[in-house]
DNA sequence: TGCTATCGATAACCCAAAGTTATTGATGAG
DNA sequence: CTCATCAATAACTTTGGGTTATCGATAGCA
């Protein structure tokens, strides 16, 4: 029996939520379906990759080491795709770039642009990721580059380089009491519930501006995975958050208002990108960011906090 | 429709002998099936990667794109793999050690066993690889670490540190007439003809003795992929060869006959990595290779020339 | 202790698709 | 022009991944 790289979905499916019935939900098959090729995939490696009852499902040791292989297999498999549809169009090199939101703002399609009239014969493909991966799938080759937002856990294989700070506003319904204010400080929100990013815990943090509540516990609302329900989840009144200020400018929507927020740090974004496989295309994408925003002196574009 | 390894694995056999009746066979499926599914494959990717006549099989340039990341991706698996058989043993570490022939001889056991007491947790893959490959899986990340011999073609990604130092010999079926002489020299090989190696040629041309040749042509009585095939043609008379004189202790079989040459330059044997994945694990194991054979002073083990 | 809700495993069945053999049709060689 | 080669097509068989229905184990709770 051979492996397969559904198996292999499968399997980081069920890692990701511990779940079979979800995650064959997710999957769009039914949970005895999943259970059985899970079964077959603990066969053919030989290994029992889940520990599970029927109340409680975990990974083994052995799957938590397969489990970032398998990660890399289906990047490795992603990545074929997406070379042969920058074939497909005729384009003999190809480069993923991850992002997350709104990536560098305004700043992304004259980086693009930039890099896209040196090099005419790649085909960019842009690569969106949810708050979880704030690496923007740097970690297992899902990108070849990526424009990120530190902090991000320090990691000395992961490279980055500033290239946009701007502020961070409140957004909140319109309906929300304080949409009427012209700003808010800190400690007006500490008792209000937040929508939190499900995230790594110094993404997340950030985010919820734990640096500048003085310790005080923050209310979570709600937990989200994108912008998209997280703009939900304000709107609806599940609770407020803090965002990168040209978010005003991204994701404006009826219902949705934005408040400056006094003495709230602001957000750097960065082109980033991995040690280890710094190819000459990535190298030469690194540097049309730079010239773009002129950070290689030190100093990446500021934009107006508000 | 999901891409499959299965469809990756037969595009790849189909694009190394370019002839889908022999892949099909080395496959163990009809050539019909063949057929359908790298359709079905060009259909998923959404491009043409073979053009094909009825007299004619040759890689798209979009074929020769995807053919590498295929190649990558099914390396990925493979390791994935290798990653469940050690977790199955109980061992969270995992290091696969690429090697073509006999290795580094006597010291590969000595260096196994030396970085074998330093992590005891690492279980190692010993992975042979055939003359097409003298990079032993280092370039696709078929392997983390490899036992080489050099010539290689030069390659900035990958780095490698010389272990052991040998002789060339000639190695012959007993029964030839030159079989009975203690030594022989190159000039009295000119006609003779030879076994070569299928492998890229600054690999085959060294094996195949061409600088010693004097710009004589080289007489090709076989084409083999691997030891024991060469070992076959010499023994069935179809050629002879050069080779490490450590073969002689690892190969020696009844009607084999192995003759010293004059003048032979000899075979350096060599730890190799990928510069861009040295991952502590693979250093750890390119220091036991120099600690055993002390060659961090710039002097690789020396076997007798005979 | 026993009831209930939850959740993974098992059983029985169905059907899509990968495989088979037989055949066609195109093409380069002599 | 004929023959041999080789990929494509056709008709079919079979494997196995999918389904629904059901069971059995367990945590929570009165």
């Amino acid at each position: 029996m051979e492996l397969d790289l559904r198996l292999l979905r499968y399997f980081v499916a069920v890692a990701q939520d511990l779940h079979f019935g979800r995650a064959a939900a997710r999957l769009h098959i039914s949970q005895p379906a999943l259970s059985v090729q899970i079964r077959k995939l603990e066969h053919v490696l030989g290994v029992e990759v889940f520990r599970r009852t029927s109340r409680h499902v975990e990974l083994t040791p052995a799957g938590q080491a397969i489990l970032a292989e398998a990660t890399r297999t289906l990047a490795a498999a992603e990545r074929t795709m997406a070379v042969a549809r920058s074939a497909a169009r005729g384009k003999p090199g190809h480069l993923t770039v991850g992002f997350v939101a709104n990536a560098v703002a305004e700043l992304t399609p004259v980086i693009l642009e930039e890099f896209g009239r040196r090099h005419p014969h790649v085909d960019i493909q842009m690569k969106q990721f949810a708050f979880a991966d704030p690496l923007a799938g740097l970690g297992n080759g899902d990108a070849d580059v990526a424009f990120v937002r530190p902090p991000l856990r320090p990691d000395p294989a992961i490279e980055w380089c500033p290239v946009l700070d701007e502020g961070r506003v409140l957004i909140l319904s319109e309906r929300h009491p304080l949409a009427q204010y012209p700003a808010v400080t800190v400690e007006m929100l500490i008792n209000e519930p937040f929508v939190a990013r499900r995230a790594p815990d110094e993404w997340r943090d950030f985010w919820l501006g734990v640096d500048h509540r003085d310790g005080h516990a923050v209310r979570i609302g709600a937990e989200v995975s994108t912008v998209d329900e997280c703009l939900e989840a304000v709107l609806t009144g599940q609770g407020i958050a803090f965002t990168q200020s040209s978010s005003q400018r991204y994701y404006s929507r009826p219902g949705l208002a934005f408040v400056a927020v006094k003495g709230l740090s602001g957000s750097t974004a960065a082109v980033a990108w991995r040690r280890d496989a710094a190819t000459p295309l990535v190298n030469e994408f690194v540097t049309a960011a730079q010239n773009v925003c002129r950070c290689h002196n030190g100093a990446p574009t500021q934009f107006p906090l508000r």
